[in-house]
RNA sequence: GUGGGCGUGGCCUAGUGGUUAAGGCGCCAGGUUGUGGCCCUGGAGAUCGAGGGUUCAAAUCCCUCCGCUCACCCCA
């Protein structure tokens, strides 16, 4: 038997209620923002991911999903949202727009990683991103765009932590204050911090291994290693978020497992959850990234959020959204010439803009009735062989458990009437 | 890639060497000749993850593989 690949999961139609909530909201308050939809393609030139993800990074070296296609060229099923957008902002010249371009996606995500709770090898990805602008009251809309979208649903159990990590001009400075720092340590740190001491200090920092805690624990700050402007705009950052009421807490070892990060780097994660597949979201700016594609020097920021963990956390809170309510009007039939009239009718429902679930076979009234409760039928319309000869509709309201008949040119009206705002 | 736990009908679970693998949910049907939800009755549905081994006898013990899951790593 074939199953889904590992790693993987379907969406049944039980769980979409969630996603869509949750993708629904992201959207609505996107256009509250000013953001709007882009979609861009599930595979891209393998090229795309490692010049701006970086080569050093795990997400690079272990776990992109890269094939050659028939002209063999090396292709990568996107691994992140940002690179292709800022591929597309390039592309097309949206330098040429009003600047900064906000865009949203929602996106299927791809890496290969042993899969578990909260982590899959498909996920889906809401991101917003704001091209063009480097004022630091871009950063608080961003950050505060994305704390909105917790807010709004519901979810009230999350902490926002927030770093600068400096950028090209002074992070080199602060590296070397680092690996002098670890160095000293070296003989207690694990194998994995003494492989990033020379290809990726800064992912030093956020190693959960108690002996390299400790050393983490006195290692110097990125944030007492700014130059001016990069100061500078992380006082912006602070002060504008303070300014919305956003609480947010500074955690000088929170670094980003992706390359292009410069200054802002921010992760919003559930109260007391440590380590583990915490992250909720998580974003910052990324100055040098579309530079690094080809594009002139323009500064960016933002943010993505797993829709699955988002899922995963609203469950446990135990916050459900309003199920949809049944709306459907099932049509049932006794005999051949009934089901010929009914399978009309539904067809002349359906165009009246009303849910319909029609009955097949030729199974019993009784079963008939059975499905239409079971499939949530606020109606069952009624076709027996005295209602075809006289053109009407036995109508019955499944909740009150009364029925009456209802002449079948009138039907659309009258469900209408009593259905009210479930018209399609 | 590393380590732990677990694989019994669609779902949940009982059964830990011995007759036709048990129960609940769900599904289907019957209990009125054209009427649902509750109740009663019946039915369908399982090569007990796969392969090999031990044994007179394996869902049960052993080995291998596969899968799921949790944690590490990393990230959303």
């Amino acid at each position: 038997m074939y199953k889904a690949p590992r790693g993987t999961v379907d969406i049944l139609p039980a769980e979409q209620r969630r996603f869509r909530y949750v993708e629904g909201t992201a959207a609505s308050l996107c256009q509250l923002y000013g953001y709007e939809r882009i979609d861009t393609p599930v595979f891209e030139d393998a090229g795309l991911f490692v010049r701006t993800i970086g080569s050093g990074t795990d997400i690079v070296e272990k776990e992109t999903y890269t094939f050659e296609d028939r002209s063999g060229q090396a292709m990568t099923l996107r691994p992140e949202g940002t690179a292709p957008i800022c591929r597309a902002y390039i592309e097309h010249g949206m330098h040429n727009l009003p600047q900064p371009v906000r865009l949203y996606y929602i996106a299927s995500i791809f890496r290969y990683e042993r899969p578990q709770r909260g982590r899959y090898r498909q996920h889906q990805q809401f991101g917003a991103e704001a091209i063009g602008d480097g004022d630091p009251a871009l950063d608080a809309e961003v950050i505060d765009l994305a704390w909105r979208l917790f807010d709004s649903l519901g979810m009230r159990n999350l902490s926002l932590f927030l770093n600068s990590i400096g950028c090209r001009a002074c992070r080199p400075a602060y590296l070397e204050e680092l690996k002098r720092h670890y160095s000293a340590y070296r003989e207690q740190l694990c194998a994995d911090c003494r492989a990033r001491l020379v290809k990726n200090p800064l992912r030093l920092l956020d190693c959960k291994k108690p002996s390299c805690q400790s050393v983490a624990q006195s290692a110097p700050h990125s944030t007492d290693y700014l130059c001016s402007e990069c100061a500078a705009h992380f006082g912006g950052v602070t002060t504008y978020l303070s300014l919305l009421g956003i609480p947010f807490q500074t955690n000088h070892r929170l670094v980003r497992g992706l390359d292009y990060y410069t200054k802002t780097v921010f992760e919003v994660q559930p109260e007391g959850e440590q380590g583990a597949q915490s992250a909720l979201g998580g974003g910052g700016r990324y100055d040098g990234l579309i530079e690094e594609l080809g594009g002139r020097p323009t500064p960016a920021v933002g943010f993505a959020v797993g829709i699955e963990r988002v899922v995963l956390n609203m469950k446990q809170l135990g916050v459900d959204p309003q199920a949809a309510s049944g709306c459907r009007v099932f049509v049932a039939y006794l005999g051949d010439e009934a089901k010929a009239e009914a399978m009309r009718l539904a067809a002349e429902l359906r165009q009246g803009g009303i849910a319909v679930v029609s009955s097949f076979g030729d199974r019993s009234l009784k079963a008939q009735l059975r499905q239409a409760n079971a499939v949530g039928a606020a109606h069952a319309a009624i076709l027996g062989e005295d209602e075809v000869r006289t053109g009407i509709v036995m109508l019955r309201d499944m909740a009150k458990g009364r029925q009456e008949p209802v002449p079948s040119g009138d039907l659309v009206r009258v469900l209408a009437a009593t259905l009210g705002g479930f018209k399609a």
